[in-house]
DNA sequence: GTTTCTGCAAAATATTTGCATACGC
DNA sequence: GCGTATGCAAATATTTTGCAGAAAC
């Protein structure tokens, strides 16, 4: 597991070798998503960049992740039935979610790669990525009142 | 696994017993949902049950499925960027996604149900479901071009 | 008869797009 | 200087909501 600096370095050279620039708000918006553990939303996104880049929309964040989500580099998480949230991490992990408070927390339950290259044996289908997600009540959630 | 037929009238029992009442379209959309296997939208839910109730409404289809959601008796997939899918199994179980033609089948990879209680355990949350899905390409549409 | 459900249309929400300007390379 | 990126505003897509009439129970 890279720093997310060394990430963020390696990151920024795939981009620029496929053609992308590097301005300002592209690159506090990545710095966001890698060092973020929030698993924010772009509303989230726009918002803190906002606060060291005040010249920046929210189209331009949507833009920007819609470009990573493609590159592979970012994870697109959530419900339907509430606006996205994005996690910098390139490779698939276990997100344990409270339904309550809306919280998303890593997870660690082992190899889940492992698991993919099982399926894809098994069906013939060229795996790409996955999603491991429990959906639950927090501890703290729980004493709130039930 | 009960079958389509067993576990519609265990619904409705359900559902009546919260106070729910069973109209025509709430009949036809809940019938689509258990013995359809291919995850439907909420679009392609509309179309199908209006070809026996003409008379039936999108904003119905919505609010029998959110209602159905609620209750734990539908899951709700896909991805955030197209429309929601609905699968009217009640337990959680893996889905294997083509990301290329959207086909989205199930998938047997075993009890799932007991790492959600590992997870449990050791998280102290209490989880009521969870999301296994592996995205990739189909052999179909890998021969397709590529 | 009461209360929930329905269909319609309008509203709300999230995300995408078109375009003129700005700026990285 | 060329071509991509940006910001704005308008457009799109999906889902939700308000309300009056219809229909379960």
């Amino acid at each position: 597991m890279l720093t997310p600096e060394a990430r963020m370095e390696e990151l920024v050279d795939r981009l620029r070798s496929q053609g992308h620039r590097m301005t300002p708000q592209r690159m506090a918006i990545l710095e966001i998503l890698l060092k973020s553990k929030e698993h924010p939303t772009a509303e989230q996104i726009f918002k803190s960049v906002k606060t060291n880049f005040p010249m920046t929309s929210l189209a331009t964040v949507y833009k920007t992740v819609s470009m990573l989500k493609e590159m592979g580099e970012v994870l697109e998480l959530g419900f339907h039935d509430e606006c996205a949230r994005y996690d910098g991490s390139p490779c698939p992990h276990p997100h344990l979610v409270c339904i309550k408070c809306k919280k998303i927390v890593d997870l660690d339950i082992g190899d889940t790669d492992e698991l993919s290259q099982q399926v894809a044996r098994r069906t013939g289908y060229r795996i790409e990525s996955h999603r491991f997600d429990f959906y639950g009540v927090c501890p703290q959630c729980q004493d709130d009142k039930e």
